[in-house]
RNA sequence: GCGCCUGUAGCUCAACCGGAUAGAGCAUCGGCCUUCUAAGCCGACGGUUGCAGGUUCGAGUCCUGUCGGGCGCGCCA
């Protein structure tokens, strides 16, 4: 819808130059949009306000000169110029008549552009290493990447979702001699206990399946415990099989899934590290000082050079990044999408500082970084700091169990990621209206329960007579919420834009008050058949875009509460 | 000290990259079930958008300063 208006707007404007009233530039960034309050109509332009000053006219004046200037369409009812030069547009009936055909013609499809091309992105998110179950906070960067993923995937991206792991470093090291102290009955409390040693009771649960000979499925392949507790090589990697393993579990239970496991390891093994410091040193920005060698980040925005080999010989942790992001660019993604906990953001300007130092095109916004700020979790109106089992953290699977998936996902999405979220427990549990999450749920549950009764009954939806009959709705509800349902698209077209998954949570709930208000105040089932299947037309369609939109969010559209 | 994020109703948060009278939910108060699920609906109350300047037709949004909160600033990852 909006984009018929720009269309119109735009080529109003070009009427307009070829007549002299307007100077010969380029359409100034003129912007439609809905309107707030229904004085206003349903869409308004600002471009005579813009375009006053280069055209030397009053802003009113020429809304009137573009008014004029507008081809004449079916959607549009009425035009008026209000305020300080603002060009009203109400639209007709017959407008959104035509969205709820588009929306049960495209069914699923509704909302879903092709403005991507089918052009790749990678989508980076989570990325938690072998250490240890997952926590809140890998619970909203999953939330958050996957929905993000979901909405780029909805806007015509052919997305990869891709998990990083560190699979060989320091902290993998430490975790092996975590869990081989355990294997020797050692408590962290014990003077034997590993220095920084990870100190939750699942090291336990990792050491007794190692000792048990257990066998692991994750990441494609199997690894069996050896059992002997002096071999840390093989602790190694059977404790990252098995937490590997168990961050899938919880990741499924969360409805999350990857394409690509990325070993931080490969990158040595593949010769990704080394192909990486060769062209670093090749293109001039290094320098050695100290016996270490150092990458001029400076030269590209950051705010001190860093080390990049150090000088025993090994590298940092950001030397790896640069190369991995130079993978995903090497493998043909033309956006990447890196999704982190904020307390990541120090890694930023270094990782693209270094790609830029390698000169090989990568333009200077890539990767694109969704930062997500922490997660506090309130239970009884207290913090909630530590689960049973991670010890140190409250872990994913804490809030799943106790809230269920709908809910947490819901929950961690619904907040711009920029904002600080309280994960209030008592709220993402509570069955009652106090929790947004039913509230929409809900809402399509009612659509399916209708049309149950409307079985029972023994009639039935007439699809193609409601169709017809959609003049028969002329409520100021009907209205509202064939007004909101029509939203949907520049909806998900924003959220997709500007990354902000939090905008279809939002807006599902706006929709779903939209509906309950409709459905409190008028009877579907009602024996004048027009009324009725025009009504129904009404509900079906907007059952789907609450399943559409839930989908996105990765929420379940339940049948029945 | 420097950098990034943030400050909006009692609480949790929105506000379509500068638009018109800043919106929801929860909480509080008052109403609505012999009618398709009351996990719902209707109404009331609630604001100097932390503060002070600036930019312009117009600022919660942009700029400067300031105060408060969070996170970073390793030859750790």
């Amino acid at each position: 819808m909006k984009d018929q208006l720009r269309e119109l707007v735009l080529q109003a404007l070009a009427a307009l130059r070829q007549n002299g009233t307007l100077p010969a530039i380029d359409p100034p960034a003129f912007v439609i949009e809905r309107a707030r309050s229904k004085e206003h109509g349903d869409f308004a332009c600002n471009a005579a306000l813009l375009l006053a000053k280069p055209a030397g006219r009053k802003p009113r004046e020429l809304a009137e000169a573009i008014r004029a200037a507008l081809p004449a369409s079916p959607a549009v009812a009425k035009v008026e110029i209000a305020g300080p030069g603002f060009i009203n547009f109400f639209l007709g009936a017959a407008a959104y008549h035509g969205e709820l055909r588009a929306i049960l013609a495209r069914g699923a499809g509704y909302g879903r552009s092709a403005s991507g091309g089918g052009r790749r992105a990678g989508v980076e998110f989570v990325s938690a290493n072998p250490t240890g179950p997952l926590h809140v906070g890998h619970g909203r960067a999953a939330a958050i990447g996957d929905s993000l993923a979901r909405l780029l995937e909805a806007t015509g991206w052919a997305v990869t979702r891709e998990f990083y792991y560190n699979d060989a470093g320091a902290q993998i090291h430490n975790l092996a001699l975590s869990v081989q102290a355990r294997c020797k009955g050692i408590a962290p409390d014990d003077a034997a206990w590993p220095p920084d040693g990870y100190r939750g009771e699942y090291i336990k649960d990792v050491a007794r399946a190692y000792l048990d000979r257990e066998s692991v499925h994750a990441d494609g392949q199997d690894v069996v415990g050896k059992g002997d507790p002096d071999d840390l090589d093989a602790i190694r990697r059977f404790a990252v099989a098995y937490l590997r393993r168990e961050q899938d579990l919880d990741l499924k239970a969360f409805g999350v899934h990857f394409d690509v496991y990325y070993l931080e390891s490969s990158l040595y093994t593949e010769g990704k590290v080394e192909e990486t410091v060769r062209r670093l040193v090749a293109m001039g920005h290094t320098y050695e000082e100290g016996g270490a060698l150092w990458l001029k980040t400076t030269d590209f925005g950051d705010d001190k050079d860093r080390v990049m080999r150090k000088s025993d010989g090994s590298y940092t942790y950001f030397l790896p990044d640069v190369a991995y992001h130079l993978t995903k660019w090497q493998r043909g993604y033309e956006r990447a999408i890196t999704e982190l906990g904020a307390d990541h953001h120090g890694s930023l300007a270094r990782v693209r500082a270094g790609l830029q130092a390698l000169d090989m095109g990568i333009p200077k916004g890539w990767p694109e970084y969704v930062l997500h700020q922490m997660v506090t979790v309130m239970r009884g109106g207290e913090e909630v700091k530590l689960s049973k089992r991670a010890g140190s953290y409250v872990t994913l699977r804490d809030l799943i169990d106790e809230a269920g998936r709908d809910a947490t996902r819901y929950f961690l999405i619904a907040r711009k990621p920029d904002s600080q979220l309280t994960f209030d427990i008592d709220l993402a549990r509570a069955q009652t209206n106090e929790n947004p999450v039913y509230y929409i749920q809900y809402a399509h549950a009612r659509v399916c329960s209708v049309q149950r009764q409307l079985g029972e009954k023994g009639l039935a939806w007439n699809r193609d007579n409601g169709l017809t009959n959609l003049g028969r709705l002329d409520t100021e509800h009907e209205n509202a919420l064939m007004v909101e349902l029509s939203r949907y698209p520049e909806i998900v077209e924003a959220a997709a834009a500007n990354l902000e998954p939090h905008l279809v949570a939002q807006y599902l709930r706006d929709l779903a008050y939209a509906f309950h208000t409709y459905y409190n105040a008028h009877q579907f089932i009602v024996d004048d058949a027009d009324l009725r299947d025009a009504r129904l037309t009404l509900a079906m369609a907007t059952k789907q875009v609450l399943a559409n939109g839930l989908a996105l969010l990765g929420v379940g559209a339940p049948e029945s509460m």
